[in-house]
DNA sequence: TCTCCACACGAAAACGCTTTCGTTGTTTAT
DNA sequence: ATAAACAACGAAAGCGTTTTCGTGTGGAGA
């Protein structure tokens, strides 16, 4: 087991102090090309590579972000993951991946282990639990002492920091507009509760995309979801006792759901009914009839914030806050499609 | 913006030295319990937080592991991530995530990216990159520095180290042995070029199945993918030129293409033909049918690769190397069901 | 010959902490 | 009374770097 190599003993081999070889190693014009020259291939030699922990302590930055996510196993947040990981790579940052779960406890949690200069600053998406407690101090206060942050998707607005979202009522408005566009009358809402951000805008742009049209919003056309765990029988009971001939829901799971309670009823889709979903993960593609969501570029997302968060770590002055939309498009596939009319 | 405070800052207000302040937060009992207190107490008003980064160089031990997996969309890599920052969050650890993207330069750049004091080891799947070069000096460079290493799922016997991987050999005959119960005669298998380990093994498990009740390899039944991109298709082609009454796929989406495209040719699923497929992602859950698949429990081989890792940094006796085996169950689904005959 | 200035290098502080080894002043045993 | 033991604390080294500020050469210019 050969230990690595330090820049001592690289002087102390070389009888050369300590200074000179960093110097050295660096380029210093101080430093003769000579022994410049004798170093480098002395450290080439021994694999030298400098000790990052020391460097971070001398200049305490760590070269590490983090990104905090709800949980991982979601299309979405692993996207955004990648979308991060490409961009700080890139830039010489490592990436720390952190799951709240869900709950506030464990965000807060993992923030505090991780504040105390193991990172240079966050990227996070508000757990549900934080949505629902409305208790933004863990936040400020890593940003009180200077770390940034940069929260994406779940935000809120109590909290003044860089953001990247996309316009999630927009994007649902688009959705159910294309519904309504094919010829559905009676749109049904699977969503979640209010106090989720996103979910709630995605309501909202329902709402908005009905009454473009003239049409006033059912409540008995509307479920809202709090327990994931039991989503399928949930929407399966719902969708049983409604009429509808289309449906919007919030998430990839929700719709495909939603689909198979309608073959379930003996309703065709799309034909008798057409699906929207949200989020473009493998379930969307694949599913058959493929289904027409809303893509979120989760990668771009990504990217967007790993480099804001980069550019308020590496600039000096202080930047201002800004927030990113992010564009959200709808992919059409076959759960929209329209029947073609054989005459 | 009130920066962090020092342990120097906490021993020059309470006019006493920086060791001092060091042990009585420590609880050493060298302090008097007054002083103790009194320190504790400023500290706690001024919510002081011992700096990980010093307190890493001076121990040398970051309480960070790494994470490299191929790519992280991925059901199987996601759930696994999640079981390892679970235990590694249980005893202090942080995880830090890096993706190969399958290639073996990346690979390699990440691991000498962390490997240089930030983190304490690895928990590591093979990218196909390195598989197919089969340079593992990497993997041997960091062991030899004193950092350990788990390999898990994609491994080699090439490198001597912990590993936690399934059965893929056994499961995929289970899985095989299954449709042959079913009554099937013409097995299909689609599965991954040979140099992926899991994909070689299964293709043996399918082998041994076979053998077991007596028939013959047919190598018109077997499609070997290289390109994930063109896989769907590759199967549809492949199908359609095929007799078969099911088919073994080694991932989610082989199995799922498989389905789609026996459709296709008119064939129904499971009447005409069974399906089974390798990993219990969403996909495997809500495609109609739903798919009988092999389970492979991700987040309790991130588990144990994580408390394998750990032990090992935690013991000062150097451990002997082990394999963990994970039991790998196959979940009966639609897929598969067999046809309820109405007579 | 004397001064001045590159030049090439080294000493030491600093980053924030832990830990070892004193150094006091006080108490206990003899 | 004297040595020994103890209690409570501080100084300093060390972890591996970078960086600032010398310092000792030698050669150029006056």
């Amino acid at each position: 087991m050969k230990k690595r190599v330090t820049l001592k003993q690289i002087a102390k081999e070389l009888d050369i102090s300590v200074s000179t070889a960093s110097k050295a190693l660096r380029d210093s014009k101080e430093i003769s090309q000579d022994t410049r020259d004798k170093v480098k291939a002395f450290a080439k030699l021994y694999n030298y590579k400098p000790n990052t922990i020391a460097i971070s302590l001398q200049n305490r930055r760590t070269k590490n972000i983090a990104v905090v996510v709800p949980e991982i196993v979601h299309h979405f947040f692993t996207t955004l993951v990648s979308g991060v990981e490409k961009v700080a790579n890139a830039q010489g940052y490592n990436v720390v991946v952190c799951l709240s779960n869900e709950s506030f406890e464990q965000e807060v949690n993992n923030m505090e282990m991780l504040a105390n200069g193991r990172i240079d600053g966050f990227i996070l998406s508000l757990s549900k639990g934080t949505l629902r407690k409305k208790d933004y101090r863990h936040l400020q206060e890593v940003m009180d002492q200077g770390m940034p942050v940069t929260l994406f998707d779940r935000i809120t607005d109590e909290v003044m920091c860089d953001k990247v979202v996309i316009d999630d009522a927009l994007a649902a408005k688009k959705a159910v507009t294309h519904l309504l566009d094919r010829g559905c009358k009676r749109v049904a809402l699977v969503t979640t509760v209010d106090y989720v951000s996103v979910g709630c805008e995605r309501t909202r742009g329902y709402m908005n995309a009905l009454k473009n049209v003239g049409i006033e919003v059912d409540d008995q056309l509307i479920l809202k979801i709090e327990d994931m765990d039991t989503c399928v029988s949930e929407i399966q009971e719902f969708l049983s006792k409604i009429e509808f001939d289309g449906v919007f829901g919030v998430n990839e799971l929700f719709a495909v759901s939603a689909i198979k309670a309608a073959q379930k009823k003996g309703l065709r889709v799309p034909k008798d009914v057409a699906v929207v979903g949200f989020t473009d993960g493998i379930l969307s593609q694949q599913f058959s009839p493929s289904l027409t969501t809303v893509v979120q570029h989760g990668y771009d997302m990504g990217q967007t914030a790993a480099q804001m968060l980069i550019d308020r770590l590496e600039s000096d002055s202080d930047l201002a806050f800004t927030t990113q939309v992010i564009q959200a498009d709808l992919v059409k596939r076959e759960s929209t499609a329209v029947a073609i009319k054989v005459t």
